[in-house]
DNA sequence: TTGCTCCTCACGTCACGTGAGGTGGC
DNA sequence: TTGCTCCTCACGTCACGTGAGGTGGC
């Protein structure tokens, strides 16, 4: 089933502008095969990856020149995970899974880094909420 | 002790241009008391400032708009409780402080979202991570 | 006095928003 | 055929980056 652009900016949560701009800039796949003026045509499996690269972009605060090469690694991975499957060769094999350990490794570092700062925030509102309820229960019993 | 823009920069973690830039746009308090082409003068005070803003900015994504809201209801909060220390009516005081946690809650909720998206985030990764080490292990004893 | 940092324009950039004017498909 | 969505410019905007040319303070 083939979705038009519309479609797949709401399904992602995002713009059409965005859609489009993301293609321009080689973030997003834009079929090389589409004449001038003709209508875009994407699959579910492009709303996947656009949903995946604004997750990344809302919560890991990266450039859009970041998230190609994030999307280039990720692609990249792909092309290995087909030579997995192809080589018989039981270095290679390691090697490959080597890769991509490291490269998942990497990603979860970031995640975690910002999901510790979020905590720090989160601890000192949680303090601050705590002394205001101490003062309202001053206040009901004093 | 009162600190020149290099280093209130620095230490918040950020570039003169965005501190100038802040100060323009109101974020920043910006003393008027400065004439035209003299250094600008901060406190501590300014760097902590500085710095909750900016971690605002990034772990939430607001722009400078909601940014400037936020402070400003910060600042109207500090009033409130200057005057709280000041006022003796219980119900006067009760309000004040239902002002504030409701204030406290809306951020809370606020960095609870992000929280949760990311750790979502995390488990997609961990789970890939799990599938990669169960391959390596194949490989070893297979 | 010599560096270093500061100052104010002012143009550039990134990641889109927002029309203008026109064409395509159910 | 009539709406609705799509198309391509192209200028606007937000949040700064990056010099240019000049002045201030330890």
């Amino acid at each position: 089933m083939s979705l038009r652009i519309g479609e797949v900016a709401k399904r992602a949560g995002t713009t059409t502008r965005t859609v489009r701009y993301y293609e321009e800039i080689g973030l997003l796949p834009g079929s090389s095969t589409r004449a001038q003026g003709k209508h875009r045509s994407f699959t579910t499996a492009d709303v996947e990856r656009l949903e995946e690269i604004l997750r990344m972009r809302d919560l890991l605060n990266l450039s859009l020149e970041e998230l190609k090469d994030l999307v280039e690694a990720e692609d990249a991975r792909a092309l290995l995970r087909e030579e997995f499957q192809r080589t018989k060769d039981r270095k290679r094999r390691r090697r490959i899974l080597e890769e991509a350990l490291g490269h998942i490794t990497r990603q979860l570092e970031l995640v975690r880094g910002r999901k510790s700062e979020l905590a720090k925030l989160e601890r000192q509102l949680v303090a601050r909420r705590r002394r205001i309820k101490a003062r309202e229960r001053e206040l009901n019993t004093g």
